[in-house]
DNA sequence: ATGGCTTCATAGTGAAGA
């Protein structure tokens, strides 16, 4: 079973490289986050001629997330529950028997800053709500745009990155929460290349230059993670025309 | 250089992303 998240960055601009994606790397599920579309403006039949089924979360200009699947998902959520939230970050299904959530944390924008403070308190909400997801299931997959590089190989110029928003020690220290809740970084369960990431500034060349960042994680807890057998990023969609500025992750389970 | 690029929005000294 291969799992998979991608930031599109505006499905409507991308839809082209997800039907490119989705017809060569075949995954059984795919997380997209940042629609940045209402629901009645899904391209649901794009996807289902491409021969997956789609729940999803939109609203109109900023965040939305889906999970695009060839199996029936079950037991659909969309949110935090108990986490009055007005956007669009969560969703969440059951596939094959593995629960998939799909998650687009906060920016944060700066240290300090109110969306700072809201992204903590959104880490908070989460961290709760994987442990009793994880209770309930066991078999679970957290997958998504974490907006945190975990570890200073998780960033091109560490220094430069010191202490600054997605690298703050209070985003790293949520980050080990969940890590804390049993969830393994499957990236990390095997051997990569130096200097991998997974977003890259549009501006100044950033990703000719590879002055990236990993913040797109699949978390598996360790059930899950005992069945992974290789975890990666595609650079491929970057090299595109008019990319997201993000790559896909992906993950292959037994 | 609180800049650089891209998206969605509106016609802003634009907002937000990361």
């Amino acid at each position: 079973m291969k799992i998979a998240s991608w930031n599109v960055n505006s499905l409507n601009v991308r839809l082209p490289h997800v039907q490119d994606w989705l017809r060569t790397q075949q995954p059984d599920a795919l997380c997209l986050q940042e629609l940045k579309l209402e629901d009645a403006k899904f391209p649901l039949a794009a996807i289902e001629d491409a021969g997956y089924h789609a729940i999803f979360d939109g609203q109109k200009t900023y965040n939305g997330v889906a999970i695009l699947s060839r199996s029936r998902p079950e037991d659909i959520s969309k949110g935090i529950p108990g986490f009055v939230d007005d956007q669009k970050r969560v969703i969440a299904a059951t596939e094959n028997g593995l629960r998939i959530i799909c998650i687009y944390v906060p920016n944060g924008e700066r240290v300090g800053s109110d969306k700072y403070q809201y992204k903590l308190r959104w880490f908070d909400a989460l961290t709760n709500y994987m442990q009793q997801q994880i209770a309930d299931y066991g078999d679970v997959a957290l997958l998504g745009d974490y907006n945190v590089a975990p570890e200073d190989r998780d960033v091109h110029d560490p220094q430069a990155w010191e202490g600054q928003i997605l690298c703050s020690e209070p985003e790293r220290a949520a980050m080990k929460r969940l890590f804390k809740l049993g969830l393994k970084d499957s990236f990390r369960l095997f051997e990569q290349p130096p200097k991998s990431f997974t977003w890259w500034d549009y501006r100044m060349n950033g990703f000719k230059r590879n002055l990236g960042l990993r913040i797109d994680h699949i978390l598996l807890t360790e059930s899950t993670a005992t069945r992974c057998d290789s975890a990666a990023i595609d650079l491929e969609p970057r090299k595109l025309e008019r990319p997201s500025d993000h790559a896909p992750v992906t993950a292959i389970l037994r």
